[in-house]
DNA sequence: GATCTTTAACTGGTCCGACCAGTTGACCAG
DNA sequence: CTGGTCAACTGGTCGGACCAGTTAAAGATC
């Protein structure tokens, strides 16, 4: 019910405003940045904030750094990593970004089934008792959305670590990054998905039986699901949100 | 035909030995990290560097870092991102964690085609061009293997950008880097898919009259190609150096 | 005048040492 | 046992010095 009081340092802070800028396009590619020591005067900070922001942008491949030369915007769509998603997300104002999402989207109904697959094929048995344990918790809660919602989560993410891989663990942890941050407004969306019980079992029995075909297909049946209603609350959203940039910016 | 002489800066330095440790599973999750203090001294190094290291070992999801408390190591298979498995494919002693390039197959077997189906789904022009271009290239070259692998990579690249899924997009990044580092080992055992030339012109035909089906399946057929034959060649790889490793402990 | 060389003014990289700000656990008063 | 205090950690910030590459303008050479 509390929220925690987050506190973030100046590096983090000076980090997400360039991250943010960057993404957002409003610097442009091959642009330089300032030099550090201006950018610590405009930012009101310290050097070694902007230089400890500075390297993580580079690490995020968002900037290249060379000692002596000047530090560069680079095109985040070639040299970025996947986590990059989550901030793309946002975009100002707090709005989303729509195509995001449906990328998002797009690649958990690609992912997901495929990790079934897997997750069957190489059937172990503590997987197969965790999926058990989950499944039943979601019988038991058929009410409770948001509890549901949290269940399914631990779901997909008991049957990634059951495909064995690495790959598909660490895009999880991206996407699940991703869509965390919005979840929570699209509960009532998902709520079909969330409430097909018998496709989650059917799953389950797949993945216990090690039958990949039935896995896969069950799996995409059932993204399927949550992946149309998405799409078409989508639409509706991005109309929104036009329209509103529209107003405020003179109705024009 | 000459390497770039590299040149790294200590703060990268210290970032890579740490992260090398950390995915190597040297050290044990939730352990703590020597304080700031401490590790520039035992490194050798100001606790500038020390500090810059750590904040993108933080980024990249290895490490907690909290004010006040100690630095932990954090489990990256649930934290880090998917730009980990470029580190994680390469061991000590420079041997390839087989399991990785597994994973990365695995993916690239899923994500391709994908790609190659929202590619025709949203073909546009000037991709359609491109594509024609790069297999043009291709038939030009039929017996130079090297041309034609980097050709492969960006036809793939151009199918990932006119897919429009930025999502895609970013996980091809991350991936080109994991694979790249390894890439010229395998070109011989690629070179069969290389030289389906004839796959390669189905999926331009299929993405140029947004015939998606045709051009999932195809891509799915090409790139099947590769994984075969890299999968049998991974088993061996794995049982050499299994002995070495056998070997080297001293035969037990 | 065109070309090569020098040089000075940038850029980021490293270091030092001081101090601020949270966390932790031992200790003490109630 | 509870709660507060305090000292000894931890990471966070500061500024100011100096090192090390890059760049382009000024100069020397042809």
């Amino acid at each position: 019910m509390f929220e925690q009081v987050k506190k973030q340092s100046l590096s983090n802070a000076v980090f997400e405003q360039l991250r943010d800028r960057i993404v957002r396009g409003q610097m442009e590619v091959g642009a330089p940045l300032p030099a550090e020591r201006v950018l610590a005067e405009k930012l009101g900070v310290n050097r070694s904030a902007v230089r400890e922001g500075l390297k993580r942008l580079e690490q995020a491949g968002l900037v290249s750094i060379q000692q002596g030369g000047k530090t560069k915007v680079l095109n985040f769509r070639k040299t970025g990593g996947l986590e990059l998603l989550a901030a793309m997300m946002i975009q100002e104002g707090g709005h989303i970004n729509t195509g995001v999402a449906q990328s998002v989207l797009e690649m958990r109904n690609t992912l997901a089934p495929d990790a079934a697959r897997l997750c069957a094929k190489r059937c172990a048995d503590e997987t197969a008792n965790q999926l058990d344990d989950i499944v039943e918790e979601m019988s038991n809660h058929p009410k409770d959305l948001a509890m549901l919602q949290k269940l399914a989560l631990v779901f997909w993410q008991t049957i990634i670590q059951g495909s064995n891989n690495v790959g598909y663990q660490l895009a999880f942890n991206s996407l699940d990054m991703t869509y965390g941050q919005v979840l929570e407004h699209f509960t009532l969306v998902l709520q079909e998905e969330f409430e097909s019980l018998h496709l989650y079992q059917k799953i389950r029995d797949a993945i216990c039986h090690g039958d990949a075909k039935q896995a896969f297909e069950r799996g995409q049946e059932l993204v399927s699901i949550g992946k149309e209603a998405m799409e078409s609350v989508l639409v509706e959203i991005d109309k929104a949100q036009k329209q509103e940039v529209h107003r405020a910016t003179g109705g024009r």
